[in-house]
DNA sequence: TACTTTATTAGGAATTATTATTAATAATAT
DNA sequence: ATATTATTAATAATAATTCCTAATAAAGTA
């Protein structure tokens, strides 16, 4: 794991202190515990699996359980401190190859396809793309709260 | 689940076409559970899980396993003939929540960052959008094989 | 500072999702 | 029809995640 982001420090000292805000404004005690998870999770370049950060943050405080991990990266996650590469839970499949993305809803996990309108134009690659490998497909995925959910509360 | 692909069964034709020449292609036999399971997610606008697409098949096999749902979906996702909504495997994490996409190597897993160029836009989000709830995050990913993969054969 | 309240945690058990194993079965070529 | 060999069913095993409960500790209050 890397100690800075990107080689930047002010970056990371402005996500702490977001966090820092965050919690105290939903009412939520910033223990040794949660602070740990967050740097961990903040400081890396690695997109660390909930294992990971488990053994990172175990290294300080050896009791951590992990259980705490994982409910703290859930609710960091819904305070928008962080987010989830690719979906929690179980995996889902998609028969249409065609052009299109995905509106997740965070809250309900229901999937919805949007397509884009003739002549609307999905996004373009970003030109470092290439540099990483063979890009095969591109996934577009919005995640938000949908309807149904949004009515029903 | 629908039985037509938002109503249009050229398409469902089209893939079902392309199922049985990429497997032919192959060597892969067309067994009865493999057309089933790829016909329940052609036929599908729900993205259906592994588990949902066992009951489907097992209406008409009941003696499918959950194994062979497993096994089978992930050859057809390796042939192209279906993809994978989200990750499969562990959940990962990011505390970067400035624009960027990920690139996710679909053979060893790993995730790299990918940032825009000063200027570069990433996508502009197709109008439909606004429809299906309020979107919250984008998550952007390219999946390919990455370089060190490509590598070592 | 000590006390109280209440969210949070550790530890372990339980559950869910996915993968591996092996003998039996069935698709294709002959 | 028969032989060959990939594929499958059934079940066990593993991996990932979540639940449960008593113990702990953060933050507010006296």
């Amino acid at each position: 794991m890397n100690l800075t982001v990107n080689g930047q420090k002010e970056e990371l000292q402005k996500r702490l202190t977001r966090f820092e805000k965050q919690c105290r404004g939903k009412g939520l005690r910033v223990t040794q515990q949660r602070r740990k998870i967050f740097c961990t999770v903040a400081q890396s370049c690695e997109h660390p699996s909930a294992e990971k950060v488990f053994q990172a943050v175990r290294r300080e405080l050896p009791n951590v359980s992990l259980d705490t991990v994982y409910r703290t990266l859930a609710s960091l996650e819904e305070m928008d401190l962080l987010m989830r590469v690719g979906l929690s839970s179980k995996a889902r499949f998609d028969g249409d190859l065609r052009p299109h993305c995905h509106f997740v809803c965070t809250r309900c996990g229901e999937v919805y396809d949007i397509f884009p309108q003739a002549g609307e134009e999905l996004l373009s690659l970003p030109s470092a793309a290439k540099e990483m490998g063979e890009v095969k497909q591109v996934h577009l995925q919005l995640r938000g709260i949908c309807k149904k959910c949004q009515e029903r509360k």
